[in-house]
DNA sequence: CTGTTAGCGCCTTCAA
DNA sequence: TTGAAGGCGCTAACAG
């Protein structure tokens, strides 16, 4: 069924050799000789075996990403971003999901580096130097999103940090002086990589140390709807619930619709990330933007060039922009 | 860097053959030589060569699953379950997206055939005899979801037939005498593989065949909105809109709003999926829910029996529901 | 221009 | 119980 090189080789009276020339078109072979190969290949189907070929090339063109999951619409359309970059450059991809569980994303590592996949794109759970160098010692460049891990492995993603001073600069201009900050991931400071979190929870911190008189209250519950409906109370003045992340915010929207809290009569709501569910809630909610899919591309593009041997730049980050709607 | 077998060989001073023994814990070894290269095995950490070994063995414990994207949430979840099962079973899966692209989605069915993979999942986009018979000659056994290719190759899925026709039924139950059926793939009959959107509208026939005073428009165009708006100014009396996807129902709901049309009061609208994007917006929509996580589980599983030597059926079916909510 | 040879790393059969 | 040899399919260096 399959046809190999050697068929041909044997139906067209030379050997594997000249096939071989023939079919990568190489010089130092009659062109008489490669037509009539080509031919006999053509007519065959012949298409080469990859496996054998990557075995003695010592490459794959595959790569492998690693995500905790595809729930958030972010990360299916930073993956359907890269998918399409590392196709238009040749190589195919391993899809894992390590549901965060960081003995899971260690396996995989592993799993993916056995294939010999040529990259690894990861946004990591693990962290920590001993993380770092298993990633530094991988036979494969990895690039991580998301989280960062350390100042040597390449890393795509916003300026989580600025990006959420900037929010809380826009809402504090919009009047607001009380400020209700959720971010459950960071109650799992230490036990998880929670970089991107740390990073938005410092542009907090800086931006009300700039503010004076902007009151801040963070809530970190795993079961944080409850407990902003709590801060809410405990508040006084009108405060803004600024989230995280998207995924929150609309939680909060709903109970808070359930409640007859109005938004923003009573409490102002912004999300991070714009998914596209935010435009069929009611009140469309204020957000960070971010161009996603870039993310996803430069991540495939920077991996394959560094697996190409280029040099390529320890961070690079998107734009972000600040979505004011009317939830503020 | 990369320890082999045949290091672990010398440094035992045995043969390769011996140490693929003690690897692979096969009988017919000194329990004393096991141990030791066992030993010095894990101390090298060694780890075989994936594709050495696929190469030898002609099978690489790959699956490959091809999707037209990932946006609609239905296909993030649908591979979250799908790679979660492949992974129980000691598979890992290349995902690739083929946009819609009978071209692309051809040239990836081969690419993974190339690459060996021992089985495919596939939402496909191509139909027809031809097609089907690349399918079935492929190295490789494929199963399909989403869309039909033909009787003899595996189809995991929902009686989207019944389902339509038990909504309808519902709508009419509440009342209504008047129906938009909206389902833009529709309009690409011919062109593409669209069997759900077949199924689906099948369903919709044999309903208003049963309940004879029951009136329903069919809306295809790719521009759906202006249309359903048309369609429902053209209507006596009140009209339910029935979406052949829940994304339909979101834009069309918001698209109400703007024009101050209340629903349910002057329009019912239901959808189908039961996409988590519902639970946020306002009216809760109706719509028939299934379990998908169940269908990419049982495309893995099924798959991999089939990889397995084990015969599968020709169509599975998961059940769906109905879920009544306010839009009604 | 073409054939020969030697591997890539592993597995399997057949001898010893 | 172990060694030796051949091969999976392809590539590459060296002869001829």
């Amino acid at each position: 069924m399959k046809v190999t090189s050697k068929q041909i080789a044997e139906i067209c009276g030379v050997t594997r050799g000249t096939v071989d020339r023939a079919l990568h078109n190489r010089p130092g072979i009659h062109a008489a000789t490669r037509d009539k190969i080509l031919k006999v290949a053509a007519e065959l189907g012949y298409r080469p075996h990859f496996l054998a070929q990557s075995l003695v090339k010592g490459r794959t063109k595959t790569l492998g990403v690693i995500l905790f999951d595809i729930h958030n619409r972010i990360f299916a359309q930073l993956y359907h971003s890269f998918e399409a970059e590392a196709r238009r450059r040749g190589y195919v991809v391993y899809l894992v999901l390590s549901n965060k569980d960081k003995e899971l994303e260690i396996q995989y590592i592993n799993s993916l580096l056995d294939r010999q996949v040529d990259g690894i794109a990861i946004t990591p759970v693990n962290f920590g130097t001993e993380f770092a160098s298993l990633l530094a010692k991988a036979q494969a460049p990895v690039v991580t999103f998301g989280n960062r891990v350390s100042a040597d492995i390449p890393f795509v993603w916003i300026d989580d940090r600025q990006a959420i001073a900037e929010s809380v600069r826009h809402i504090y201009a919009k009047g607001y002086r009380s400020l209700i900050y959720v971010s459950p991931p960071l109650r799992l400071k230490g036990k998880q990589n929670i970089g991107t979190p740390e990073q938005r929870h410092l542009g907090l911190l800086d931006a009300c140390g700039e503010l004076g008189d902007l009151r801040a209250t963070v809530v970190t519950d795993r079961d944080f709807v409850p407990a902003v409906v709590r801060a809410l109370e405990e508040t006084e003045g009108k405060p803004a619930v600024l989230c995280s992340s998207d995924v929150y915010a609309l939680e909060i929207v709903r109970e808070f619709k359930q409640r007859n809290i109005r938004v923003p009569g009573q409490a102002g709501v912004m999300g991070f990330d714009n998914i596209d569910t935010l435009q069929y809630v009611d009140p469309p909610l204020a957000t960070v933007d971010y161009n996603v899919d870039e993310i996803g591309r430069l991540a495939a593009e920077l991996l394959i060039r560094r697996i190409e041997g280029q040099v390529i730049p320890p961070r690079t980050n998107v734009p972000h922009r600040i979505v004011d709607r009317e939830s503020l």
